[in-house]
DNA sequence: CGTTCTATATATAAAGG
DNA sequence: TCCTTTATATATAGAAC
């Protein structure tokens, strides 16, 4: 979006990709901390990045680590339930 | 945004922050689905929601797990080093 | 390679059904 | 309560440094 309408599929400039990751990335995190704050609830948001050094990235909360582990709780058959695409 | 410039904070009226959350959630996760696909990186959000009955939603792959798997891996230090505000 | 600047595409608050 | 419709706030692609 912006100056042009892009395609949605990958950016095969590389960097191209490293700069709407970026930025994108951090936008991401943004939304993340506003729903989080207007609506106070638990949300996170993991992103594996072969850009960056560090493999994870976690935005928002420490209890974040409290809900993976609720996660790792549930039966197989609720994550399938709400894994949503 | 739109009509009204909204104040980043907790919304009190429970009708419009019920709302909120469910045009924001669909927000981020499309703005999940995008990152992934443009940068062909993997990502995921994590939302608890008092709203929805299923207590966890996932967007994004089926990859999302073995994040969470690495996730649990990494050393105390590495995930506060990846914790991201 | 990272930032900043803007024009434009998108997201979304309110309102209406 | 949920879906549409708009007006407006934001996000961001591309350019320039």
């Amino acid at each position: 979006m912006a100056r042009r309408k892009v395609k949605l599929q990958y950016i095969v400039n590389k960097s191209s990709r490293r700069n709407t990751f970026r930025k994108r990335k951090e936008g991401l995190l943004k939304k993340v901390y506003e729903i989080t704050t207007l609506c106070d609830i638990k949300a996170a948001a993991i992103i594996y990045s072969p850009f960056d050094v560090e493999q994870e990235v976690f935005p928002s909360h420490p209890e974040v680590h409290e809900m993976l582990m609720r996660f790792q709780d549930m039966s197989e058959k609720d994550k399938t339930k709400n894994m949503v695409n």
